[in-house]
DNA sequence: GGAAGCGGAATGAACGTTCATTCCGCAATA
DNA sequence: TATTGCGGAATGAACGTTCATTCCGCTTCC
């Protein structure tokens, strides 16, 4: 038999692929309740409510992704090596969470989410905003504002693997990295 | 008094609005009714439904859209002239229809859009993926799936546009000379 | 005075949420 | 080992609320 913590489980990851494709609005309790194979009320006993449950799933991915992307940083390292690491970084994470970046990407504003899990997003956009901003200073990537550039690399990759999904182009060692240089290329400076 | 025609375009630059800011499904018709000052009723002496609205405002800005990159295209041109066309283009719609691209590009999947919306938006694709793809065949444009690099190019400026509403960014000549820089760098061919 | 346009109260469907009830695994008993 | 009793987990029908949509009386115009 399913142990509690598998059910509260199977109820985040229903979520999650139902938010992805669908959005927040859009997606109803009995539906997440269903896809999840859990009575409505089910849900209940683990989340307060939608928001909330819409909140923990959030921060839980959120939280992750930090951790992909903060383990095995080349501190050191060239700015081309970080780069590659933070993309890497996407690759790797979609590999095990196949909606969680496409999720968070288009969740990331206020109005259902709370104080807290603005401020994770905030470190995430933190965390890249440093290495680009370093990067500027040290005159290796492009003079521009640093979300803008972190809205090409996470954006074009996010935009990728939805063709990936779709089945519309095959995910092929070669074309990640092609992408990644594309990505390099857009924001590196330029003589 | 407002003519008839007034009001519906107040119904759809309202409607315009609030898709865009909060999405289709989290945005109701009353909502709809108090920004375009008109009573919840009239907006259906417009449209037969919520869905109907929908279509139709999207319908209309993919077509003026579609004509912004029409117009003047230079078919004979080089392909970086090509290029800057359609970027020319992004930048004077939206300064035009604010809100516009944001709302398309959010809002182009099926489960709302009908048919004859969709196969319009595919025309947009269409457009540049055939810009792309005569790049790609004459060596001038990074061999990537062309939906891709569709995806880089408005994705980023969509994105841009965003920190200029928020006021997280200053609209300069040179911000849009940088950024139209850096898409070009991310989508041509380097050897 | 009649027709047309309009607004907002009324309506029914669908939603998030609650709660009385059922279910199930385990401990106690013999 | 078989039976009973217990407690928390799970359920889904039912509730109040909110939404899209309809309807009807009022205003405006000729």
């Amino acid at each position: 038999m399913e142990t509690a913590t598998n059910k509260r489980e199977d109820i985040l990851e229903a979520a999650l692929v139902l938010f992805a494709e669908r959005g927040f609005d859009a997606t109803t309790i009995p539906m997440i309740a269903t896809k999840a194979n859990v009575g409505a009320g089910t849900i209940y006993r683990y989340f307060v409510n939608k928001e909330t449950l819409m909140n923990q799933l959030f921060r839980e991915y959120v939280t992750r992704f930090l951790e992909t992307l903060r383990s095995g940083y080349p501190d050191n390292g060239t700015c081309r090596q970080q780069f590659s690491h933070i993309f890497n970084s996407m690759v790797r994470f979609t590999l095990d969470n196949e909606h969680a970046l496409y999720f968070i990407k288009t969740h990331n504003r206020p109005r259902v989410l709370d104080e807290e899990s603005l401020a994770l997003y905030q470190e995430l956009l933190d965390f890249t905003r440093d290495f680009f901003e370093a990067g500027i200073e040290m005159g290796k990537i492009r003079r521009m504002p640093a979300n803008a550039l972190i809205a090409i690399v996470f954006g074009a990759f996010i935009q990728l693997h939805q063709l990936v999904r779709e089945g519309a182009v095959e995910e092929t060692i070669e074309l990640l990295r092609d992408y990644e240089e594309s990505c390099w290329d857009a924001v590196r400076a330029h003589e």
